[in-house]
DNA sequence: CTGGTGACTTATC
DNA sequence: AGATAAGCCACCA
């Protein structure tokens, strides 16, 4: 476990329903602006163990980024539920949606 | 230990 | 604006 991990998870717990964050961001906040990958690495490590929200993370697009069809299909119907509007394509706008923990 | 990969991002061409 | 390269670091073979 590494510093770098706990961040990453502190901030997506504090990431509020309906809205979203992008890895990029994430990544920045824990204090590696290029870190992506390992924000989805503890993601996807850590979601589970933590109950993490991991729905509301997306890629830089504002788009759900996940390859597996069905947890694709979670991510959308975990959004929808809290009232984030999915496009047909998984995209979502950020100009909406996106939080910014600075800007709050 | 070395090497390759990944639910990504940003900068350059 | 689409394609390429480099960066980041944990995990698995």
């Amino acid at each position: 476990m590494t510093p770098f991990t706990e961040k990453v998870i502190g901030i997506i717990r504090s990431i509020p329903a309906g809205r979203v964050m992008t890895y990029g961001q994430i990544a920045k906040l824990a204090g590696s602006p290029r870190a992506a990958r390992q924000v989805v690495r503890i993601l996807h490590s850590m979601s589970r163990a933590y109950k993490l929200p991991w729905h509301r993370v997306v890629n830089a697009k504002g788009a759900i980024a996940i390859q597996d069809d069905e947890s694709y299909n979670e991510q959308w119907m975990s959004l929808e539920a809290e009232g984030v509007l999915v496009g047909l394509h998984g995209v979502i706008d950020l100009k909406k949606y996106l939080w910014e923990p600075d800007g709050e």
